[in-house]
DNA sequence: CCCCTTCTTTGGAACGTTCCAACAAGTATG
DNA sequence: CATACTTGTTGGAACGTTCCAAAGAAGGGG
């Protein structure tokens, strides 16, 4: 009875040609008589037919699709990221197969190894936390692009990043414009991109002269430990914080609240990522925005390339971000509130 | 040079055996014995062997794989329940595809097809936008779950869904036993979750005799119109709002706070879904909380039982939601603030 | 009326796997 | 000591495509 799926075979018959004329036709090559073209597209339209992806990749030795690993799923910043890789795989007639190995290197590893299988052409590494050597290997097997990380060059691996060291810079300048002097750096750990917008606030402080008030405290990338960190920083007796990210960031604020501060009149916070959470209304967090679709089309489009040259050097390309400014926010207050100098 | 990926029948000439046994011992077979095991699966590592998906999916007539469609992956909600689908799926040998069609009905209609072609064995739909007609279309070809949706029943389709109405009546219990009476319903606007929401709103204020204080505003799902439905809703003077979903709960304290009244001193607000978003510390937010992880752990479940037996009758399983007490809902003022009786 | 070109169409091989029937080599059974 | 059974192993076919060389058909020129 329920005869499985039909194939080109039954629609050759269908049709009355030969399997290699359908095939022909419909991948639409020119070569199809009118005829036998519209003949052919009937008999498959009535029987539902559909291409077989599997044999089809088989045949070509080539699968017409990416891989693409996220770090989280759950951080809106990668979502909006691979908007950006979607749409412009799709329109190269590219699918995308896409896993998330939950920030666990071992995991990420297996799904890597998982998209492999399926014969991918080339990986999109959506941030990782991948060891160098294994990152290496991977990527001298495979294409591969990494958005987000640039601290492991590998010879013909491309790389998309935003500039973090200028955008930590812009955070400054931003709060320095409004007459901020004691502003503290919650940082996120240790990892690449916590340290190099590390570097940029203190390169920005200098900048404006404010290197004896730069301070650094330690937190990391979540609500939670933005909280811890802003608590501690609490103590420095500051008027401005700058976060190592947005998540972190509205953690941040929360301390600030509950110390019994008010955001932006007694403390300005500053986030990264330009999370579109960002700008909801309750939320209304001034941010550092990198152009996260941005981030993710140039991404897909640097694999595009490399696919059709396989051997060209590595390129790595740095966008710039500019500075949101929302509600959170302000001038310093105009009198201190604890005696501090 | 650089001869492509190594076959089943490099590592078998490695290993000095046939293909067939190769095939055999990779599968893990018991009929192998211990010494050509080993030192095929010695060959397949020296060679970096790895298995290729498309000719095994040809060859047995599956893919092991099922598709997942997301309807947006940037609302949190479908991240946290994907979790559970995920885990669950992993552990039973399958992989999964994940889609999203970005709540474009076209398009999603297009990623199915996409899936397909892979050769999916299964469907798992985390809501979606699909007409009745292109969904019985679908799910007639192929198993299907879906996940938050249970409007459109489908012979042999299965639904895993939280109890909207149970879990609205819930939130008007919730509110009511902290002696709120004006209880307002601000909803999402023309859909089938919505709508049983906003009818489990209706009964709960039946229950605690508040039927005649009964008010639904229509809004929507984001934030914004959370926003505009409590501007609106405010005008009715009411100490207490339940909204459709987290994302439009967060809007709408955004509108309580700019009228200047405070949340929950002035307005207590709760929200519905249980986004992990919701309980970071800036926004604290109470909430009808949906197992979320559970939902998608379930759907898998069902998927694969069906895998199993085809033909047995559709399920449909409704999961208990529970509040979740943050923030955002305290006891209704003790003066009214206006002169309405 | 035959040959040459051009336009369509075709069968067969290939892709890398799994499965099956069959076979070789031991090992226990009568 | 032949028979049957067990344990390992094998070659060939099959899966649904694409590609290639080659065959047919149709048309034009001599």
């Amino acid at each position: 009875m329920s005869a499985s799926r039909p194939t080109i075979l039954d629609v050759a018959s269908r049709a009355g040609v030969s399997k290699s004329l359908v095939s022909l036709a419909l991948s639409g090559s020119p070569k199809v008589s009118e005829k036998s073209r519209l003949r052919i597209e009937r008999a498959a339209q009535d029987l539902g037919y559909r291409l077989n992806a599997a044999a089809r990749s088989l045949a070509i030795q080539k699968s017409r699709t990416l891989g693409v690993l996220v770090l989280d799923l759950h951080n809106p910043v990668f979502a909006e990221i691979l908007d950006g890789v979607q749409t412009e795989v799709r329109q190269h007639g590219f699918s995308t197969m896409l896993v998330s190995g939950g920030e666990d290197p071992t995991l990420e590893h297996r799904q890597i190894n998982t998209l492999q299988e399926f014969q991918i052409e080339g990986l999109i590494l959506i941030s990782h936390r991948l060891s160098a050597d294994v990152l290496k290997a991977v990527a001298r097997e495979i294409p591969t692009v990494t958005v987000t990380r640039d601290d492991i060059p590998i010879s013909r691996m491309d790389m998309v990043c935003n500039d973090d060291i200028s955008g930590a810079r812009l955070a400054v300048d931003h709060l320095a414009s409004l007459g901020h002097e004691r502003i503290v750096c919650l940082s996120g750990g240790d990892n690449p991109v916590s340290h190099a917008r590390a570097r940029g606030y203190s390169e920005g402080m200098e900048d404006h002269a404010l290197a004896h008030y730069s301070t650094i405290v330690s937190g990391g990338l979540t609500d939670s430990a933005g909280y811890r960190a802003a608590q501690e920083a609490l103590q420095g007796d500051p008027t401005a914080l700058f976060v190592v990210n947005d998540i972190a960031a509205m953690g941040a604020i929360a301390a600030v609240e509950e110390a019994g501060l008010s955001v932006p009149e007694d403390i300005s916070v500053i986030g990264y990522d330009g999370i579109r959470l960002a700008g909801l209304r309750s939320i209304n967090l001034t941010t550092v925005a990198q152009p996260l679709a941005e981030l993710g089309r140039l991404a897909a489009t640097r694999m595009l390339e490399r696919l059709d040259q396989p051997q060209r050097p590595a390129q790595h390309d740095q966008v710039a971000s500019r500075v949101v400014v929302r509600g959170t926010t302000g001038p310093p207050p105009a009198h201190p509130r604890s005696s501090a100098s």
